[in-house]
DNA sequence: TTATATATTTCAGTACACTTAAATAAAAAG
DNA sequence: CTTTTTATTTAAGTGTACTGAAATATATAA
């Protein structure tokens, strides 16, 4: 058997322990709202990437544009988005978090916060320094990798 | 505006980075399989905590027993999960991964490795050292706590 | 044993996410 | 100024995930 690097192993091991808690909490916090996940997951995205039109939406959850136009009303009817006009195109919408939706997306990631500020305190000032410094590395690493 | 902890605001970095990738890439595999999202978050559990009966399915998932038998009854009927018989109670069924259905899984993960694998190549060997030291020291911390 | 509680399934019905096809309106190309 | 492409919506219909209620079988308590 080959032996893994302990880089990989370790990776790994967090990956598995972390995801399992994370998805669980999403998922939990979801359905809390009353949302279904695929409408919780373009409040999510709109939170995270900011406004966009309604191709941008059907194209990175790899549904159709008349998915998403459904999915878009019932948020818009909920009253987390609002759909205006773009003003360079009159074809297109404008997709943006109301008050209420950027203010329910928040409490979602407040709570998963909490889970790692308890985490966090669980561990000595020696090794939250150590920590904070992987942790550096590893979220700079993971943005250049992106692009 | 009080100053935040560096640990805290480190581990919140990560999570925002991490946790779009990671989700992205599960829904995306989930959909590259024809399994709906409940039906593979069934196998994913039952890869990560072992076989169990059909009403911690529906106590981990929060649905009724009703919703749990037919979402198993499909995975049986895909050839992912074998329903046995638990010898200590006959009522209770024993649902396990068949080896399509622990393949499946494993080959979700292997993806997921990949990106994480392709972050540690980026990384130099001092900087390898350091994030394997403090992951080991948060996967530590976050089991400890699950607990 | 009898009564009751538990584990699961089956059925009927609802809600939601999706798709395709067709409609509308505005931009871009000829 | 057509013609065609692009962005979105609406409508009709499919499949899946749910729920509640009723059925079945086994365990547990009286």
């Amino acid at each position: 058997m080959p032996k893994p690097a302990q880089i990989s192993q370790s990776l790994r091991a967090w990956m598995d322990v972390f995801m399992h808690r994370s998805m669980r909490g999403w998922a939990h916090f979801a359905k809390s709202t009353g949302l279904s996940m695929p409408q919780f997951s373009i409040l999510m995205q709109l939170h995270h990437k900011g406004p966009c039109g309604m191709s941008e939406i059907s194209e990175r959850f790899d549904i159709t544009a008349a998915a998403a136009s459904q999915l878009v009303e019932k948020l818009v009817q909920g009253g987390y988005l609002e759909r205006a006009e773009d003003p360079h195109d009159r074809r297109a919408k404008l997709l943006r978090l109301t008050v209420n939706g950027e203010k329910l997306i928040k409490d979602g990631i407040q709570e998963r916060h909490r889970w790692m500020d308890e985490l966090a305190s669980k561990l000595g000032t020696d090794e939250q320094a150590k920590v904070v410094e992987a942790l550096v590395i590893l979220t700079e690493a993971a943005k250049k990798l992106e692009s």
